[in-house]
DNA sequence: TATAGTTTGTAGAACGTTATACAAAAACAA
DNA sequence: TTGTTTTTGTATAACGTTCTACAAACTATA
């Protein structure tokens, strides 16, 4: 019965307003040699018929007007806040966003990014990509580029922001000595392809940086977890049993962070008189308020709205690389916070 | 110094294997007509030069397989499952999903919505959509679509997958009052739109229809929280420091609930003595189980699966629509068992 | 009034596919 | 052999845009 309706394309627009199919094109792009009269003519027409421009249509000439953003974890809450930033940059340039979710394994990022340059996106935002460096250096010679949470300073093809994960972690130490830890150890997490790009990576060189002064060798002081929670939880476990468990934990993400709050709880252990607890990220803010959860602060929302704004500028023209460095703060809060007399 | 590379295109690849274009096309949609020389020797070339179709081509005259998916809420903790789900369903269709979000607002999901259309996406999963039915239905005829967590059983022009929530409230309530509570208490969602075919509101008519025994009007029975965390944790702090506070709180969603444990905990009511919480989707399931929350499940993987094999056999041409319904599962935790001695 | 700009509009090739219509070659039947 | 099918491969018109070249109509200048 509604048959399915026949498309209104630039065609149809230009019969209706009675001009060239060359002139609604001009119109539509606003570009140079079109009289104010026409200009009228034909954008009362394009809103009389509704008419949307056929993006795939687009695409094989220009722009498809559309910006791919690489995720590998939905679950993780940093992210979103990452993305209200990319989405708020983003705001009103015309560019669409969409969303490919690549899983955390090398081929499927890989699939999918050749993926969004099949479809002619006009941009690209990795954020926290698995790929090595050569490798998003090569897709970023075919596509506008910019990573997030990715450390590539001398990287010219492509753009990158980031907060400096190193004092992150320096500033956490730091902070766990000052309060008395003496036996500090990391909660860090395996890395499928290890590489000092990777933001826990960085984070484990802060450490091992801090920790310098202590006498304790770093490949002991850093634990790391596993990917799914069940073993990571199991690995919290043995950690928190040992005779000579950790007084002080330095942990690579608030996700971690909260287990650890569990299996303390389970076993029996104070958290900070017996264990201080640093996360990272400082994500549940609101939802983990009575753990007190002490975390470097480092606002997404900066990081997507510095993205944005690069890769835009980069989709303008300019060529030479940017890299952006925020620094993030130290949010003490109880787990970590002991009172001084002692 | 590294020019852009040419793309590989079917012409380059006709002219390696020294064959038509068309021949080449052949093999790739891999249609009649192609003797088993022909289609090695093309299929050899492809390898060799790395050919990868252009979608964004494609799209111009058939498909571009790719899927878009509309998600609303980056933040909620049971959207991964889905999205896990569908993933799952569409491995190996050749079909590529890419997600877009509607920031819950209607003109924003319009916008999207048109923007995979624009796209020329070949099918649409849209995950709790805000939009109204008729609107959904005139995208629906456009282009396939199946429609998770909406409920519309009538419909014809779209498919649907949906857990029972009016029955997960019936359980629920039955459950709370079997555990000796008197007054329970649902705490819900302020809609946007309100609508049937929403799930918070499925909800609320299951509860309104299992209170039906008790002497309260349901209006006063139902709590609408808001979008914002901040807001609904203050409405959350009045609930329970009414003087006829509620001995039972069936949430709408694990979330609130996560925060009820908060408010509680701050001021000194205990659960589920004073108490008792259900609440929805069984999230949460490693990370809080301190907690013990009683909760309904609903893995919403199965949701995703199923959407995307419906979505599957409605692009192959199925025509007439299908509706699935799948029964949640009260979990029973510590938040709402209370000792049956009393 | 010529001549040289400048502005406004149009034709039409190109982008990388798909798919229809057809020609050529091979296989079969009489 | 001759005709009839069947198989295999090709030429080419779409699809909806963009954009370069160019023609036509004005304007300004000499």
């Amino acid at each position: 019965m509604t048959g399915r309706a026949k498309r209104v394309t630039i065609r149809t627009v230009a019969e209706d307003a009675d001009v060239s199919v060359a002139a609604v094109s001009k119109v539509l792009r606003n570009s140079y040699g079109v009289s104010e009269r026409m200009r009228e003519k034909v954008q009362a027409s394009m809103q009389k018929l509704g008419y949307r421009p056929h993006s795939a249509a687009r695409g094989l000439r220009g722009k498809t007007f559309t910006i791919g953003l690489l995720q590998n974890d939905l679950r993780n809450p940093y992210l979103p806040t990452i993305f209200d930033g990319i989405f708020k940059g983003l705001e009103g340039s015309g560019f669409q966003p969409l969303l490919g979710v690549g899983q955390s394994t090398e081929p499927l990022e890989t699939a999918l990014i050749n993926a969004m340059i099949d479809r002619q996106m006009d941009g690209l935002i990795m954020v926290a990509p698995r790929l090595p460096g050569e490798k998003i250096e090569q897709f970023a010679r075919e596509v506008p580029t910019c990573i997030i949470a990715h450390h590539h300073p001398d990287e010219d093809a492509f753009d990158t922001v980031n907060f400096d994960d190193k004092l992150g972690a320096r500033v956490a130490v730091r902070h766990l000595i000052e309060q008395g830890c003496h036996n500090i150890v990391m909660l860090s997490q395996a890395l499928p392809e290890p590489g000092v790009s990777n933001v826990i990576q960085q984070r484990e060189l802060g450490f091992i940086e801090a920790m310098g002064g202590l006498n304790k060798r770093p490949s002991d002081a850093i634990v790391h977890g596993f990917f799914d929670a069940a073993s990571t939880e199991t690995l919290i476990r043995e950690l928190l049993l040992k005779p000579d468990r950790p007084d002080g934990l330095f942990c690579w993400s608030d996700m971690v962070a909260t287990q650890v709050f569990v299996a303390a709880a389970e076993i029996g252990l104070r958290i900070p008189e017996d264990i201080a607890v640093v996360g990272y990220d400082n994500t549940y803010d609101d939802q983990l308020r009575p753990f007190g959860l002490s975390s470097l602060n480092q606002p997404g929302y900066k990081l997507g709205v510095a993205a944005a704004q690069l890769l835009l500028s980069r989709i303008e023209g300019r060529s030479e690389a940017e890299h952006k460095v925020f620094s993030p703060e130290l949010i003490v809060r109880g787990s970590s916070l002991r009172s001084d007399d002692t």
